[in-house]
DNA sequence: CAAATGTCTATACACCTGTATATTAATACG
DNA sequence: CGTATTAATATACAGGTGTATAGACATTTG
């Protein structure tokens, strides 16, 4: 993987090699990607000038920690996957003794949205633009979320002796859901992020219903509507 | 509505207006940048200039049609959305005697995907980037979609004699979640399609099952999830 | 036919972009 | 110390962008 190899290079111990002392960082560069991203502004849109510009160095320095811009882009989105997933994952362990999961993972979801955290965004909202490399990192940071949640529904399930009908599909199901309504309600006013939570949560309870009775009845409704 | 105005003006009669014959039309331009589009090219991407190139104009002459290329991005939408809402009525009336709606309809949405119609494509991909204008009238579309749905849902509930819970979220869910999934369709092989078209009507049978049985149960579910 | 009027083109400007090349600056090692 | 090695810079180029301005063309109207 293209951007694994150079971070893996930086993480052998920094043993005296021989030049001139790097300025700035990767993460220096990445910085100051975010802080030029905002709601009119998206990935797409910036310029290595830019971005360099912002780092406060000369664009031909770009080049010695990323390839392109797009490069720099797939970095950004991993590293909204992991901060999303280690969000996430608190969430949902603090949830099992306090309230439901899907209430507590939901909220949590939308009080980062309101955080301004311009990772979340980037996830949310530019999954379908960008190079085959960008859309491939956002595809894997969501199989990755969508991996995980099916690890917690199959442990609940049993858990609560309830069954559940095609655990993999209502987990990318609730995944895809929770994304696309996430980016909707970025371009929507704060005050109305709690509706948004409140909607979300029916609808997911609406698939576990869902799944749940069908695995009552071993998935054969028949097919009236 | 800033589309419209220019819309209704064209729609007066041409009555022999003095000054030059338009040698290219608003549709010629929408033309253009239909054929300028492609898997590896979205809407926000294109230039002024391109268009006019791909249209045989100079780049000026594009303002005589569109105040900029976001108003051409507008007029895209609205025909994607005019089209796609067209051919999905076409397949909800076809059903009702065939086979079910979810299939009929489902099925209709993939293979307009697969005709590689590239409106659909717009409507799919771009909801979340470009401009305010953009992002409203894509998300305008998407209400229609929805408000069809659910007069759809109810009608045939009733018809059916079964119960449906939260009618305006279901069809909420089930819109975004079709668009969410066909989004993601569009960056695979064709040849996986109907393997997603499956998984879209398994889960809109699971949120479907799930606003009936919380229909029979009132909704008052407990949280154990 | 002439005048008016709307359409289209040509030219030009200022700005921005990515990147190739050459040069300078700073650090580590012998 | 000097030298090798790497980081960062300055300059420059070719090409693209949106759009302002002015003029040419075609068509309807008087």
């Amino acid at each position: 993987m293209l951007v694994t190899a150079p971070a893996a290079a930086r993480r052998t111990a920094p043993a005296a090699v021989p030049g001139r002392k790097a300025v700035i960082s990767r993460e220096d560069l990445i910085a100051a990607a975010l802080k030029l991203l905002g709601p009119h502004r998206s990935v797409s849109t910036l310029s290595l000038r830019e971005v360099a510009r912002e780092a406060g160095i000369a664009p031909n320095s770009f080049y010695r920690h990323f390839r392109d811009m797009d490069e720099l882009a797939v970095a950004l989105i991993d590293q909204a996957g992991r901060s999303l997933r280690k969000i996430i994952g608190e969430a949902r362990h603090r949830a099992t003794t306090e309230r439901s999961v899907v209430r507590s993972s939901v909220e949590t979801f939308m009080e980062q949205l309101s955080a301004d955290e311009k990772l979340l965004h980037i996830l949310l909202r530019e999954g379908s633009v960008g190079s085959d490399a960008f859309k491939r990192a956002v595809e894997r940071e969501l199989q990755f979320f969508e991996d995980e949640l099916r690890e917690d529904l199959v442990r609940l399930a049993e858990a609560h002796g309830t069954g559940i009908y095609e655990a993999a599909l209502v987990s990318k199901a609730i995944t895809r859901l929770i994304f696309a309504m996430g980016a909707t309600a970025m371009d929507m006013p704060p005050e109305r992020h709690s509706d948004i939570a409140e909607q979300m949560i029916v609808m997911l309870r609406m698939i576990i219903v869902g799944t749940q009775t069908m695995a009552e009845q071993g998935g054969h409704r028949d097919e009236r509507l």
